[in-house]
Parts: C-alpha cells; sequence; structure tokens
DNA sequence: ATATCATGTCGATTCCAGTCTACATGATGG
DNA sequence: CCATCATGTAGACTGGAATCGACATGATAT
C-alpha cells in the first residue's frame, strides 16, 4: 500500500489523492493534480479573485451587512447613526467602516465634524 | 457630565450617543436611538437578511470561492477534484462543500462513489 | 486659545471559523 | 459478504476577526 515515488513528485496533504484522480479521469496520476493547481492558480492569482474576495469578506460580517443594507433604503447615514442601529461602540463602527469603505463598497463623506456615508453601487449587492 | 435618567430608557453601550444624535437630528435624544434600532431591527429580522448572510459568508472563504470560481469555468467538479484544486485535505473540502450546498449556492448529484457539484444560478453570483 | 464634540487608532481580550487527524459511513466490485 | 474506495463526521487545535476601553486627532464653537 506504499505510493511509488514517481507519484509524490507533487506535494500534496493526501497522498492518496493522485490515484483517486487517475481513477476519476483516466489520466495519468502524476499529471493530474498539477493540472488542477495551474487552473486553481490562475484563478486565485487574477486581481478579479481578491477585489471579489475583499467585497464578499467586507459584507460577511451581519453587522456590515445591516449598515449596507441600511445605506440601501436611507441612502446616507453618518457614523453616529450607523451606531446607534447596530448598538455597537464607536470604536467598532469605525472599524467596520474602513473595512466597507476599503472594499469600494461604501463611500466617506467629510462635512463638519460628521462623517456620512453612501453605497457606491447598489445594483451590486449580492 | 451625567446623563438626565429619561434619556438612559434605552440600554446602548454608548451613553453619550443619544446626545449626539440628538444634536445631529434635532429629535429628542430619547426618541431617536429607538428610531434607528427598529429600522434595523425589521431589516435584521427579515427573512431575506438571513438568506443573504449565509450567502457572502458562504463566499467570504478563499478556498470556497475558488471552488465556486472553478465550477463556474468547468460546469461540474466531482469533491476530490475540488481537493486537488484547493490543495485541501478532503475533510475540509466536504465541510465547505457542505456550507455552499446549505446556502444555496451549489448543488449536489451523488453518482456512483462520487459526488459532483455545479453552480445553482451563476448569474447571482457577486 | 481652549473646551467640547465626533470619530480614528491602539492594545488586549474573546470567540468563532478553518483546518487536520482519526474514525465512521455508504457505495462498488470481486 | 468482505475489501476497497470516496466521502462524511467528530474532536481538538489555532489563527484571525470582532469587540471594547482608553487614548489620540481633527473640527467647531465659545
Amino acid at each position: 500500500m506504499s505510493i511509488p515515488v514517481y507519484m509524490m513528485a507533487i506535494t500534496t496533504p493526501d497522498p492518496m489523492l493522485p490515484r483517486r484522480l487517475e481513477r476519476l479521469t483516466g489520466n495519468e496520476a502524476p499529471n493530474c493534480v498539477p493540472l488542477y493547481l495551474d487552473r486553481a492558480k490562475a484563478v486565485r492569482g487574477s486581481p478579479e479573485f481578491a477585489e471579489r474576495l475583499q467585497r464578499v469578506r467586507a459584507l460577511s460580517d451581519p453587522n456590515r451587512l445591516l449598515a449596507v443594507l441600511l445605506l440601501e433604503r436611507q441612502g446616507e447615514l453618518c457614523a453616529c447613526e450607523v451606531q446607534a442601529a447596530t448598538g455597537l461602540s464607536h470604536a467598532t463602527v469605525s472599524h467596520h467602516m474602513k473595512l466597507l469603505v476599503k472594499a469600494g463598497i461604501v463611500s466617506e463623506d467629510r462635512r463638519g465634524k460628521w462623517r456620512y456615508y453612501r453605497l457606491r453601487d447598489r445594483s451590486r449587492l449580492p
């Protein structure tokens, strides 16, 4: 039940995987794993991947999603209004809004002592 | 610098927030915080909120997003192919695919020993 | 100028999600 | 029916994210 050396050229955490892929696809074991890895690398390395990941990650927190949906309904909110809606501390609200701005989901407008936030593109919300 | 009792009816972590909102909106302090909390509650409590949150959370992991984007390109992948692409253990792949299925992003098809996955609605990807 | 106000930043804490190993399950083939 | 295979499940570990209190910053008004 040992693995032939030629199959171990590409290191994977699961030494049985090349055999499974070989049985599934019919390709020779040493070839199939790199094939999938290369395709994955192309996707992972693309700038769109990083961008999309940053967007969905910014929306993946309940309080940030709430803020975004409220902005969708109300158009504009200042930081303290987001704080009132979420019930969080102002420090945490500041943290969340910074992430949303960085991800390009929300724009920031400083007027006087207040900071107002708006959705950048409400059509792109998932 | 003490807070009037009538302002403390609704508990917020930040005792200064009602005053800030009063100055911002002109409404009386005791009224404005509940206003925002009620709007937030309506959004938070809606079934769409839970659904959207589940979707974005399912997509917010780099390996799951990779799997989804590969499915978008290739149409169909079996579990071990996802494992080859991500470089994860098969246990972790199983965990990720279960989340994607639960969130309604991916469909599962059992054929023989293998489980094949497809995108449910590729137009809804953010 | 100085006090007050709204918000940003830092450090520490807590908690959850991703990950693996080891074992279990369900299907297939001899 | 038993061995093998692909995958699911349980438990433990760990890194990172969310959160808050405390202090810092920039704007406003007195």
